[in-house]
RNA sequence: GGCGCGGUAGCAGAGUGGUUAUGCACCGGAUUGCAAAUCCGUGAACGCCGGUUCGAUUCCGACCCGCGCCU
């Protein structure tokens, strides 16, 4: 029983997570994972809803994707930003069409505030309000943000205590959600739970072992978009004419550096070492999260030992070390009761 | 071989006879409607040997290395 941690007597219908830093194998892992369980992928990625933006997010192939259904993929243009609430909606929506189909929704992505907000869900809120967002925006370029915190601090102390001074982002969103509700953003934080998931997660995390090897397939992967025509990919994007730095999809990682390059910010060298860059502080920022993920079934990717990225999470005992990632995959997945319709508690 | 200039953290790059700029990278952390975003934090250096000095990365000398010029 110890070797099951997270599965518990439950009439919720399971779906799987799989997460991990970018990089590090989700995709393969997932599309094999679906040759032994009736899945359906749901994208948990902040990036791959962009249509036209394909090489640089590691999008899956065509023919990758016609192989299994996938779900928030190519759902909105570069010029319209979507957020981690509309995921929330969009993930919920779609995990319980997937189960009513007797199949298993199939979570994969390195998006993790997505994956936290799924599982413990969004407090109902203003969505973002651009007019008055760049009210904040034109005050804090004449008062600073300390100043601007210093008045959240006035009418929400909660949330100021939470948020640094200089932490932009957040300010604005807690000032606005102040104004335009005139309630404190702390405040409505304190009911998230009906937006959390109805089904069961079972969590998968691909963990890197070796920080450098998983450094060197992320510098390899950036020269293989070069080489397949990523640069390609952002000039048309550069040349629509209608989008800018300041949209998450322009902000992307190595959108971002190539945008720069073709903006003759820096050279081309310069783009190359930006981007790399970008990317291991991705995948630097994801690992941080997983640390911290309760409940998380770990899959080692470059060790010959056997490490459980979670201290509480145990490895089945009779797997050996240096096993594939898939088969350790199945070992765990072996000790929960599947039914007819795939991964179901009985 | 001679002369000149220069050798400062992984890289770039200031500076000082005593209190260890800075930027980028790396590493750790935060994360409730932009999250592949945004923000916070730590560590790490003065080419080598000797001298002067209470004290040298800083001054002096030799040496090593690099660049340029001369022969």
């Amino acid at each position: 029983m110890s070797n099951s941690p997270a599965i518990e007597a439950s009439d919720k219908p399971f779906a799987i997570c799989l997460m991990g830093p970018t990089a590090s194998g989700k995709t393969a892992l997932a599309l094999a994972l679906c040759e032994h369980y009736a899945c359906e992928i749901i994208s948990v990625d902040s990036a791959l809803v962009y249509r036209g933006m394909d090489i640089g997010t590691a999008k899956p192939s065509a023919a990758e994707l016609a192989r299994v259904p996938h779900h928030l993929i190519d759902i909105r243009d570069p010029a319209e930003p979507y957020s981690a609430a509309e995921f929330s909606r969009d993930a919920q929506r779609l995990m319980g069409e997937i189960s009513a189909r007797g199949r298993t929704p199939l979570l994969v992505g390195g998006s993790m505030l997505y994956f936290k907000v799924l599982r413990d869900g969004i407090a109902p809120m203003p969505v973002a309000d651009a007019g008055v967002r760049e009210q904040i925006a034109s005050e804090a370029q004449r008062l600073g943000w300390p100043t601007l915190h210093a008045e959240l601090a006035r009418v929400d102390a909660r949330a100021a205590a939470n948020i640094h001074p200089n932490h932009s982002q957040r300010i604005q969103r807690a000032l606005e959600v102040f104004r335009l509700t005139g309630t404190a953003i702390s405040e409505l934080q304190q009911d998230n739970n009906p937006g959390a998931t109805s089904h069961q997660l079972l969590s998968f995390a691909l963990a890197p072992v070796d920080r450098q090897v998983l450094h060197r397939r992320i510098a390899e992967r950036f020269q293989q978009m070069l080489a397949t025509g990523l640069l390609d990919e952002v000039e048309k994007l550069y040349r629509r004419g209608d989008l800018h730095t300041e949209l998450p999809s322009i902000r992307a990682v190595g959108y971002r550096q190539v945008w720069a390059y073709l903006a003759g910010e820096v050279d081309f060298a310069t783009m190359i070492e930006h981007g790399i860059a970008a990317t291991r502080q991705l995948a630097k920022r994801q690992l941080t999260w997983l640390r911290g993920w309760p409940e998380l079934y770990a899959l080692p990717t470059d060790s010959e030992q056997r490490v459980a990225l979670a201290p509480n999470i145990q490895l089945p005992g009779d797997v050996a070390p240096g096993v594939p990632v898939l088969q350790l995959a199945l070992k765990y997945l072996e000790q929960i009761p599947i039914t007819a319709t795939g991964l179901r508690y009985t």
